[in-house]
RNA sequence: GGACCUGUGGUGCAGUUUGGAGUGCACGCCGGCCUGUCAAGCCGGAGGUCGCGGGUUCAAAUCCCGUCAGGUCCGCCA
């Protein structure tokens, strides 16, 4: 049917005789006995000229034969691929008549998504959404011959999976044949793969669907795909060297870069550094360490437990609107306030509704520890902290960070979380990863006096400010196991009762082991230059969980609740 | 659960602040003209529940209340 793909002609084919096929991507009409008709297929587009062209539609799917000749002189479209040639003499037959489209195919429309994503089958024909997905296939495929070089095994998982209560709310399947009891929907492979490892499997991989039924978002959706990865008698730093391995050339296939081995901070560096444990570090603009400075001054709101500085170069000149807005979404974001201070003056002096509670060692010593000059300006928030802390970096975020698809890419491991992230209400630690996450070596001694101190095996790896993952070495013997399970307040009973299969392999032999799982929507729409990760993916749902193309969810019919044994509560 | 933004012919917008006839722009669509265009061009035409419901008013796309949908964010995401 087909003896070339459309944008793949070019100057040697000058005299084939050719058939290609694909959809009219436009037509120009010239009369009579000229048209030209531009036929799209996903590897670009061609021109062809054609006697008489009156019944060509937007769209429609035609196969065209005809001659591969060069333009005329002085017809040539730089713009275009195949610009150089087109076919002549052409032959055209419809394959497929076509509605005109809900929207152009084309990259540069900017149409609503609710609208493309009702039409979706159209909006994936526009060649930026061609590329993404082809480059998310890529990136599949790289990480899957990397997973293999490494000498890791595929094995799938089972989708319909056990309720284990915690962690993300779980999307659940009720049973047919044991009406009233019900399947959820794996969160992850976690601990499957943790079982793998029990079994000998040494080293597994899987490119996993996981399903979390939370709050939707530009980075979120319910189904999502990691690549999910588990070893056996390894380290932290052998986990991070096959992550790195696999991802980098995920990278690589995608942008055709060789990247630098993957620096490390600590979680408690990239908290103080730059306010969040997933610094995009594309840009400078670290937090500046003030609370030495104001241990003892008179400005009462600044003697806090942390005073974080952040210079704005060059934002001296905002006006006070703005500076009204900074202040708002400090205070939004949770902070008792914020104070700006403009940069001003020859030697450099500061001009501030606050200054004149300051003394000059202070107002000096700001200058000097953020490296102010004239014109620029200062945000000072003084708070708990972890406040401190992350509404600053968020406002780093919000003032400095650039678009995604501007490069480079840097990526970074934040090591040495906390193994608690808080203490619950009553009094006890909350696990920052989940309860199977080794302590630290050294941290042991501290389980019990000071849990919120203990840092734990754990690590996430950071693109230009995404989460692409996170992962740990796992606890392997029961008695540690059992001990944190203790700390947590988790009995034994409902320690059986929720993983009791887990623990029961433990105690026929578990190697130590650990793994990892990469985010892989986020990365690609990190590698594709995109902001949301809708436009990474085929069919997604929208932010309140719907599919505008399928109407999906929908009431079930009263015969198929019936045989699940289901009856619906009365809506309130 | 909460905050904010958006909703106007098929598509993207302007019009909403300060109420006065569905008023306008671009693209697309339909018809005609046109032999080297490529965002083709020229002429003509069709196409509207101003998301939906209620209220205020002599009069509502515009003001008020509610609601639905889409988006961004907070909570949530072991």
């Amino acid at each position: 049917m087909r003896t070339h793909y459309c944008g793949q002609l070019g100057r040697p084919d000058v005299g084939t005789e050719v058939a290609v096929c694909g959809w009219v991507a436009r037509r120009r009409e010239h009369g009579e006995h000229l048209a030209f008709v531009d036929l799209r297929d996903h590897t670009g587009v061609i021109q062809c000229v054609v006697d008489g062209a009156h019944d060509v539609r937007s769209e429609q799917v035609l196969r065209i034969t005809g001659v591969v000749r060069l333009r005329p002189e002085g017809t040539a479209n730089p713009n275009l691929g195949t610009g150089e040639i087109e076919i002549g003499d052409c032959e055209v037959e419809l394959l497929a008549a076509a509605e005109p489209p809900p929207f152009p195919v084309a990259d540069d429309v900017d149409a609503d998504e609710s609208v493309r994503l009702r039409h979706r089958y159209v909006d994936l024909r526009r060649p930026r959404m061609q590329r993404n997905l082809r480059i998310r296939a890529a990136v599949n495929s790289a990480l899957r011959s990397a997973m293999e070089a490494l000498g890791f095994v595929e094995v799938e998982t089972p989708l319909l999976w056990t309720p284990t209560p915690e962690g993300a709310r779980e999307f659940a399947v009720p049973s047919r044949l044991q009406p009233g009891s019900f399947y959820v929907l794996p969160q992850s492979p976690q601990i499957a793969k943790q079982l793998l490892m029990v079994s000998g499997f040494d080293r597994y991989f899987q490119i996993a669907r996981c399903l979390r039924d939370e709050d939707l978002r530009a980075d979120r959706q319910f189904e999502f795909t990691q690549l999910d990865l588990e070893a056996s008698f390894v380290t932290q730093d052998d986990v991070l060297g096959f992550v790195s391995d696999a991802v980098l050339a995920a990278a690589r296939a995608v942008t055709g870069e060789s990247t630098p081995p993957i620096d490390r901070l600590t979680w408690s560096d990239a908290m103080d550094r730059y306010g969040t444990d997933k610094p995009d570090l594309r840009f400078g603009m670290e937090l500046v360490e003030l609370t030495d400075l104001f241990a003892s001054t008179e400005f009462k709101a600044f003697r806090a437990p942390c005073v974080k500085g952040l210079l704005v170069s060059g934002a001296g000149d905002w006006s006070r609107s703005r500076l009204d807005g900074l202040v708002d979404r400090a205070k939004a974001l949770g902070a008792k306030g914020l104070v700006w201070m403009k940069a001003v003056g020859g030697a450099p002096e500061l001009e501030s509704p606050i200054t004149k509670f300051l003394s000059p060692a202070e107002i000096s010593g700001i200058l000097t520890a953020t490296g102010a000059a004239p014109g620029d300006l200062v945000l000072v928030v003084a708070d708990e902290r972890r406040v401190a802390q992350t509404v600053m970096g968020q406002l780093r975020n919000d003032l400095g960070r650039p678009p995604v698809g501007d490069g480079p890419y840097r990526y970074v491991w934040i090591v040495e979380f906390p193994l608690f992230e808080a203490l619950d209400d009553e009094g006890r630690p909350v696990p920052a990863h989940h309860p199977f996450t080794m302590p630290h070596p050294d941290d042991f001694d501290l389980l019990d006096t000071d849990p919120l101190a203990v840092r734990s095996q754990s690590y996430d790896l950071v693109l230009n400010g995404w989460e692409l993952g996170s992962g740990s070495i796992r606890i392997h013997r029961p008695d540690i196991q059992e001990r944190i399970f203790r700390t947590l307040g988790i009995s034994d009973e409902e320690a059986a009762a929720r993983f009791g299969f887990l623990l029961g392999a433990f105690r026929y032999g578990a190697p130590p082991h650990g793994g990892f799982a990469v985010g892989i929507d986020r990365l690609v729409a990190v590698l594709a230059g995109e902001e949301n990760i809708r436009e990474v993916i085929a069919f997604p749902k929208t932010q309140s969980g719907a599919d505008p193309l399928t109407g999906a969810p929908k009431p079930l019919a009263t015969r198929a609740l019936a045989d699940l044994g289901i009856r619906l509560a009365p809506r309130t």
